[in-house]
Formats: C-alpha cells, sequence, structure tokens
DNA sequence: GGTTAAGCGAGACGGTACGTCCCGTCTTAGG
DNA sequence: CCTAAGACGGGACGTACCGTCTCGCTTAACC
C-alpha cells in the first residue's frame, strides 16, 4: 500500500533552479551584507544569513567554504554608487564636494561596520581587498587632482594618489578606528592644510 | 557528589595567593598582549591565556567577564614606551624624528594586530579606548607643534591637533587598513607635502 | 574569526550520520546505563558518556538537556528482563521463586545504583518514573498472587497489589537504603511472615 | 599618622569565641538540615549554608572536609524526638499508634528529603549511618513487639526485628522513593497483613 | 598585664564539570 | 545536478560550585 503523500505545500521550489543560480547567490550577499552592516561582524552568523536569504545553509556553504570567505565576497560585490560627478574646473571646490560625499557615506553605521570587519578578519587575502577597495575609492579624487595638474592649477610635480591619500585618511581614520563623527567644518579644514591658498 | 573525604594529592598550591593579586593581573594581561599581537583577537583563546599566565580560567573571568573585556583591559593597559625626546627646535625634523618612530612602531606586527583587534570589537567603551589610545599617541606630536607656534616657526593660527591628526592618519591607515609596509619616503612625503618648505 | 578556508584533514566522518540516529541514541544510553551502574550518579560525567558512546557531547545535549533528564532516560528504557515464569500453581513457592530473582538483581551494584540516582534526583517527574519502575517491577507478583485468588488459594479478599508491595519493600530497602546484602533466608523470612502456613 | 579607624560596626563578635565553639557548630548543623531538607542535596551549597548559619565557609570546611561529611553530621545529629510511648498492653494498638506517628514523620517533606540525600550519597560511611538511623527508628518497634512476646501475645518464636522491618519498609518505600503520600489506612492494612487476627 | 596562640571572617584561587553557542561537514530525500 | 532539511563533530565560551589557602583581626588562655 503506497504511502499517503504527505507532501506539504511549499513556497519555493527545491530542485536545481532554472535560471542558474544567480539569483540566490545575490540574494545571500546582500543579506551578509545586510546583517554585517546591522550587527558587525562577531553577531553575523551564517545561518542568520541563510535564513535571511530564504536559502539553506548548504547552499551558502557550497560556495564560500567560510565565513570569512562569504564575508568578504559580500563585501567585494558592494556597488560602488554611480558617482555622477562633474568637475567644475576649480579643485578645491571639487575636491570639497568629493570628500563631502565621502564624508556622507562614513556617517552610515553599515560602512563603517563594513570597514571594521574588514580590519577584523586577519588575514591577506583581507588586506589585498581592503587595497583594492581602497583605490577604488580614491580614483575620483586622484583623476580630479591630476586634472588639475593638467590644467596647470596644481603644481606640476604633485603626487596625485598620495595627495589624495592623505586627504582621506582622516576622513576614514575617524569614522572606523575612533567612531567619531566627521564634523562639517574637518573637510574644509583637511582641504585648507592640503591645498593652502597660495598654491591655487 | 563525590565520595566523602577524597583529597587527593598536589603539586601546586591553591588558595589565596600571598602577595596579592596585582601580580596575577599583571602576569594575564600581559600573556594576553603577548598571544593577541602574536596570532590576533579570532586565535586568542582564554584558556589559552590562562595557560600563558599559569592562571585558571575562573581568576580570568572573575576580573573580565567576557574576551573582549580582557582585551580591551589588556590593550589599555599597555605601557606608553617612554619617550625620551628632545626637540632640536626645527619642527620639520622635530615631527620627522617623531614619524619615524612612529613608523617603526606600526612596523611590528603586533602593534598592529592589537589595532585591529581594537577595530573588531565593535562597542563603545572599544571606542573611547580607541579616542585614549589616539590622544596618548598625538601627544608628542602635538606639543612639538604647538612650540613650533610659539617659538613663530609656524603660522600662529595653526591647529596643531588637526595637522598632527593629518600626519599620523595616513600611517596608520596603511598599516592597520590596508596591511602595507610603511615606506621609508612616506614620512617624508607627509611633512613636505603638511608643512610645505616656504611656511618654515 | 578564523583564517580563510582553513580546512584542516580529518580522520573521522561528520556530518548527519547514514542510519539516522537511533543507534546513535541506544549508544548514549546504553553508555549512560553502564557508568551509571558502574560509579553512580555523582561520579557519572556527560563528557564521559559521550565518549563512551562515541559520539560528541553536543549530541547528548541536543537530546537531553540536562544530565538529569539524560540519566533518567536510560533508566527509562532499561530493558525488562523477559520473565519466563511459569507458575506452578504454588503461590509459596512462586511467589519465593520471583523473590530470588528480584534478590539476584539487588544483589548487582548496577541495580543498586540506579535505584539510588533516581533516589537522588529529586524531581517530580524522577518520582513518577520510579512509581512506573515499581509498578512494572510488581506486576509478576501481582499477577501470582491473583492466579492464587481465583484458585482459592489465597483468601477473596486478598488485597494483591498490597501483598506484591509488602513482600517487596523489604529487599529493596535492604539494599538501597541501607546497602545491606539481602541474605538468603531473608526472601523465606518474609514469605513466611505474610504467608503463614496456615493460610496457604 | 595613625589611620582613622575603619572599622564598621559589626553584629557578632569576630575573634576566637568564648564558649568554646559548640553554638557555631549548631548553627551550621541546624543551617544544613534546614536547606536539606527545604531544597535537597543536590540544591545545597555549602556557600548557602555558611550564609544561613551567619558563619564564614572557613568554618564549615574548617570541620568538615567536604559537602558529605557535613552533611551527614548534620542527618547524624538530628535530634530523635523524645517518644514518650506507653505501651497498652495490646500489640496491635501500640504497633498502629507507633507506625501512624512514623507515617507522620513521612509526610513531612523535609524528612523525606533526608533520607533521599542519605541513599543519594553512595558511600560505605554514608550506610553505615543509614543502618544507625534504621535501628534507632526501629528500636520503640521492636522493643514493643518483644513485649507482647514475653506476654505471650505473640509466638515466642516471633522475630522481633524482622518483623519491625517489615512493617516499616512499605511506609518508608513509598514515602522515600516513591514519593507517594502515606493513605490513612495504609497503616491498618501493614498491620492486618502481619499481624492478622487470629494471632493475636 | 602582656604575650602567645587559637579561631574566625573575608575572599581570591585552582580545579572540574556543566550547559551553550556557533562553525563547518556530511547524509538523505527530492525536484 | 542542485537544493532543502537538519543532525553531527569540534571546540571555545562563560558559569557554577567545590574545596584550598592566605591574610588580618580579635579574643581566650597562659605566663
Amino acid at each position: 500500500m503506497p504511502k499517503v503523500s504527505s507532501k506539504r505545500s511549499r513556497s519555493r521550489p527545491r530542485g536545481r533552479p532554472a535560471g542558474g543560480s544567480d539569483e540566490l547567490v545575490r540574494r545571500i550577499l546582500d543579506a551578509t551584507l545586510e546583517l554585517l552592516g546591522a550587527s558587525g561582524l562577531a553577531a553575523l552568523k551564517v545561518d542568520d544569513v541563510a535564513r535571511a536569504a530564504n536559502v539553506n545553509k548548504t547552499s551558502v556553504y557550497r560556495r564560500w567554504p567560510t565565513k570569512a570567505d562569504l564575508v568578504l565576497a559580500a563585501i567585494e560585490q558592494t556597488p560602488e554608487p554611480p558617482v555622477p560627478f562633474r568637475e567644475t574646473g576649480d579643485v578645491r571646490a571639487d575636491l570639497t564636494r568629493l570628500l563631502r560625499k565621502k564624508a556622507k557615506v562614513l556617517a552610515q553605521p553599515q560602512a563603517v561596520g563594513l570597514a571594521r570587519a574588514l580590519a577584523a578578519i586577519d588575514d591577506d587575502s583581507t588586506r589585498e581587498l581592503a587595497r583594492t577597495l581602497r583605490a577604488r575609492s580614491l580614483a575620483p579624487l586622484v583623476e580630479v587632482i591630476e586634472n588639475a595638474v593638467a590644467r596647470g592649477e596644481l603644481a606640476a610635480d604633485t603626487r596625485a594618489e598620495l595627495l589624495a591619500e592623505l586627504l582621506l585618511a582622516p576622513l576614514t581614520n575617524r569614522a572606523v578606528m575612533l567612531g567619531l563623527p566627521i564634523e562639517p567644518t574637518l573637510v574644509d579644514d583637511v582641504i585648507a592644510q592640503l591645498l593652502p591658498r597660495g598654491q591655487g
């Protein structure tokens, strides 16, 4: 006698997904970012990620062998906010605008949380990722500076990347390491110190 | 419940220690720092700390209810290296020397490990501690700058603390967040950008 | 958090077991009984049980949240020894045989150990279990007595359960509470007192 | 300069006690009994005993090296309630009265708690104590029975001690092992079974 | 009456077991 | 082949209580 079918109705399909597993990956990484930003790395449980992504833990571990890998993958794929930035031709003004944007991002706890997670994972590949993200973050500044140099607005021997880093470091340092809010005047102060008026 | 009167022979002394518990505290915190610097926060086991300190785990938890508390306490008591620093009267030279010292410290993996542990523990009291350590770290720079201002070597409206932070931030940022070694030239570059020749 | 992707080589299989978990349960409870009988409740360590059952401690606690729960479950599942008992039609002889059997059981330290564990766990559910075991233990006696009543060998107003308890109580009392061996004559004495010759 | 006296007012004297330490001992054992009866052996903490006795833990361990020793000492010194018992000359009536008294005692949770503690401590000296207490408990019954034998009310070959044990065992068994209340009729039933009318 | 020695209170300590938590592994069933 | 479901091994965490031991103080007892 065959058993009576005990199948419960299910909300989502179980077997092999139809259109590849891209959506599943996206859901997992999104959930990871969400939880990571919300409560930090230590409070992030893989089980919670799976539940939040409406996915089984197995499907997480199949792709990322450890929690660290998962977290790094999630951070890595953070979509770079499209920077519809148009230079005005005034370096100081342009850099000020860029730094203000960055300050705004750093005012969000999630962004700080991600950065701290990055610091917490002590690993070579993590450092590499950090450097990649750093480069990505510096790029607009570097471009603005190089253009200013080309225009002759800045000295020809200006080292664009170094200057960009000097501009940005205090902001991230405050937000990430010290947990301080970035006062509106800080951006101006930094600019003033690094791009003295006489230089322009 | 054990059998009646089942005393075992013992090798090491038990009970309340003779010379107060200050030494015990010191041993624990030293061991914590040691292990923390050696392998990072995640690899730090309280049991290992206890063993290394020749102390029972109970005695650790009696004082610091959490691993995080223990780590913070250990970091907090890091002895400030006595800075037998004598100003030469030349700001650039003095600041260069101070930054080089700092760069040397940041070249040690332990120091970086401590800083990362500080970033990893996401907690208000941790941020406060970070700020305290930051202030302690800035102090010598600030003093040098203020003296230079008093001598007229720097502009009267120089904001000493801000300048100090701008000088230091790139170094710590590189070492802690990016995991990069600090090239010898970096210090000079930072100085050059923030204290242009004409200013001196 | 550990390093990324730090898989270790392993000797024993992990994960969900192949053949369901019934066998695992059996192993755990068997080990519990074994150790319980051997050294008593206080000396029983859950870790030891797990080790003896070749199982992880987690797997024990997953099922029985407390040591007490584990012990009760183990005692509860003690297989009732199949009693291939055939009445002879002589109450005195039959009861004597039954009591002798019981005496034999009570001569084993393990059985006494279990009973004492039952006394040590002071808990309502424990008492209930004790009563259940008691009933199970009395059953054969009760049956024999009732049959004898039916045959007219015993008075019609004989209260079977009471009589059974009176017969058994002295034996268990001696073994469990007093820790005395049960002398061979005790069974006869009890029978003689409770089933005087003239009565048969 | 001498320190200002920081003595807090104290309620009880500290140093060596005046009249020996008998009162201290009494307080400790009383507290032990109290707590033991109230919540059982497992829930009994030596620290609690000390606190309840208004005494330091040291003073407990100075006298009884283990918790078991303490408990046994406490049980041992339970004052035998003075039994102002006068025989009437009627065995059945006398034994009934004695058993009713015992039943009354066994109705108190504390008494049951003590008995269970005695069962829980698995130790030779504990068994010996149990036997001592048992003997003490049987004594009045034995005396009554022997007197009845002397009077010719009971058969000359009556084994007083055995009979007493048979009478008592069901009661204690019910209360201690099974946690059952002792119904009023039980005493009569036991008497009826063991001292049939025709025998008197 | 001063000195010695015996307790005592206070409380930290070592030790052991408990029960919890979460990571990463692995089997089973099913689509 | 890929997924859901979920038990399992492993190992660190933090807790609780036992019995030990040191210290300072106070009082009794003895000289």
